[in-house]
DNA sequence: AAGGTATGGTTGGATGTCAAACAGTATGCT
DNA sequence: AGCATACTGTTTGACATCCAACCATACCTT
């Protein structure tokens, strides 16, 4: 006869096989509750991690085009289009055309983009700080050298 | 006159302002770039790391209900319910008719599904593997005990 | 026993993401 | 100069995910 699974006992408590002790687990939990906590702390301005990031980067560098941001976002190039798309339809980035390119678009914040970028990284400083609340300064370093030792050589 | 922003030389290296500083960030490229080896890993298995989760998380409780396995992998009911459809339509999972419950469904690893687990087991090993090259097992413990640390009001 | 409330699974709509295919433009080779 | 190749932004289609609404079933209070 078949071997039989043994069924758990309803009132028990969920296992996680091996799961835990999987890193890329734990960074998949972690990452899930970092979201929801940055979701919830922006709530009102629509922005979410990805589009924090593109702004910052935006700011950083006037008049980079968006295949170049969407290599420094790890975003497909099609997603940076809607994603550009978002930001202008909200009057916070600009598409110019390129200066030596009639191809590529040359992206730029509005004033409207660098002040709402202001308010949300005060904000997301917020964020980050109960993020680490648990966290002393030096194991905050400790950690972030240990994540950018996994893969390296995709950065 | 308005502020004129500087643009940058289109040769110059892109910048990321403050984000490299912000653990939320780091935590992000690290898991773009397991989730990228994951997929190349498992490529001909079509799994992504969320359904090897669900997969390991029922062989560990089997006959547990897909609210149960919804929460213990961080989804949706409603994602659970087409998760758990595709993996019944390819026969790695059953869904029986609960003991004392007829709303709910009791969720069973089929003797396929078993089988194929135990090969991604081992080829989640090996991406595991890989991802922590370059830590020591000190260092891969520190990092799990710090990851834990994040929110752990969430978990 | 009956009614209201809570729970389990499902559906439909919205969003974010990737991959493949495409047209316009630039670059390089001969 | 002309042609092949590469690159830029875009469109389309597939898929995962969430949320809100829904129906059936279970539970609880009186």
């Amino acid at each position: 006869m078949p071997p039989k699974t043994k069924l758990r006992d309803p009132a028990a408590e969920i296992t996680f096989g091996a799961l835990p002790d999987l890193i890329g687990y734990q960074l998949r939990l972690a990452q899930i509750a970092i979201f929801r906590d940055f979701a919830q702390t922006l709530g009102s301005y629509e922005i979410s991690p990805g589009l924090f990031g593109a702004l910052v980067i935006i700011e950083a560098n006037p008049g980079l085009k968006q295949t170049e941001l969407a290599r420094a976002t790890r975003l497909d190039r099609s997603t940076v289009v809607s994603l550009v798309d978002n930001l202008e339809r909200r009057a916070l980035v600009e598409r110019r055309s390129a200066a030596g390119d009639r191809r590529s678009n040359a992206l730029q914040l509005t004033p409207a983009g660098k002040a709402l970028l202001k308010k949300l990284q005060r904000l997301v400083a917020e964020h980050e700080q109960r993020l680490a609340a648990n966290l002393s300064a030096k194991e905050q370093l400790t950690l972030v050298k240990l994540l950018e030792k996994i893969f390296p050589e995709y950065r």
